[in-house]
DNA sequence: TAGATTGTTAATCGATTAACAATC
DNA sequence: TAGATTGTTAATCGATTAACAATC
């Protein structure tokens, strides 16, 4: 009880602008450890992530990961700072609803795995899906899915319809006990202010990318 | 030229925050438009949202949008205001690489054309998939990319390849004369400075929804 | 008219950046 | 040792929020 902040660095609010970053560092980091790389300065960092280094290191701080002044950071430590802070090291299980292209996109996707996600199994409304295994996971009746949901204690649930029926699977996700969704239909989903809802908003990111695209052109 | 401000909203530059609602607000717009209703206050928005109401006002002010004190926004002009400001009624040309899973999901998706975004064909080195057509857009092969881009003096560029290739496919888009790169891989991509990247990151929005969970639950 | 709602200016808050001392 | 790099405190910047006057 002598030492203070120890080990607490998942007790610390993170600011979303450096959460966001996290997984960025992360990937990069996994890329230089592979290529035999065992530290690594956070101006490196910056000048390959587009960064400045006070801002790398502001962020890799949050994670409770140090670095050596003169040699940088121990690649493997911030790895595992970062793992432990965004929970990377608890498999989250979820289910998904709507297999068309985008779901099945995400179901195949291994990368998740890296996460500590794994999508437990695939839910759909169309008699030629149901019953379908993809990727290795199996697509069940929608009916199915309260009941799936409240057997295997599901948290997060992601909806990957189109965006007419997004808000009444998100209904029964939330009916089902689901605690977060992860929304890929273009809607705004409705839900209880216990329920948490993360849009993948494309049209947003379209937003900023093409207004910078206009400002480059003008000068 | 006596008025001063009229019309240069375009000119202004909309901080990014701000950028990344306007296409969230648009939405919203149309659908209460669908509904037959003409004229919104910030105070309904903002609920449905889950905004603050001066934060929609602050956000529909860089629009050029004007309100009425007492009856709200004229929801027509509003949505007139958004298009003009993101650029929604002049076409975007674009190409998009890989078609996988999510490469398909995007060229089926016909949400774009309201964003001003018009896929024009695709790419992709798999014999299988080249001289295929999903859903209205021809699969060429990926060495025709130069010769199609320029041709069509297409400028933004979709990147939708498995992470390995991503960086390959990006540096022949920047030797085609693409200015803007929107990126679905999970890779940080290297470009020019005067290349625009916007990656669509989905490990970021999984660290703040299941950072959210885990705060949640903790309370 | 009365009051709901906008528009605008000022205050607050939080993230980014700068500066520099500590240190391997 | 010398100097590159971290860690930390302070300054800046920009977005959000508050307050309130203007107005339909």
């Amino acid at each position: 009880m002598v030492k203070k902040d120890q080990g607490n660095s998942e007790l610390v609010s993170i600011p979303e602008p450096t959460l966001r970053r996290l997984p960025i560092y992360y990937k990069y980091l996994k890329m230089k450890f592979d290529e035999k790389d065992r530290y690594v300065s956070c101006t490196t960092i910056a000048k390959n992530l587009n960064l400045k280094s006070i801002q790398v290191r502001k962020d890799l701080q949050v994670t409770g990961a140090t670095g050596k002044p003169k040699v940088g950071y121990h690649i493997e430590s911030v790895l595992s700072a970062i793992e432990t802070c965004l929970g990377y090291n608890n498999v989250k299980d979820t289910l998904l609803v709507g297999t068309g292209h985008l779901g099945l996109a995400l179901l195949g996707y291994k990368g998740f795995r890296e996460y500590g996600l794994n999508i437990v199994a695939a839910f759909d409304t169309d008699p030629h899906k149901i019953g379908a295994v993809y990727h290795g996971k199996k697509v069940y009746n929608l009916s199915q899915f309260k009941l799936l949901a409240q057997r295997l204690k599901i948290q997060i649930g992601i909806i990957t319809t189109p965006a007419e029926v997004a808000q009444i699977v998100c209904d029964q996700m939330v009916e089902s006990g689901i605690k977060a969704i992860w929304n890929f239909a273009p809607v705004h989903l409705m839900v209880p202010a216990d329920v948490i809802v993360q849009n993948e908003n494309m049209s947003s990111s379209l937003a900023v990318l093409s207004k910078q695209l206009l400002e480059r052109k003008r000068s």
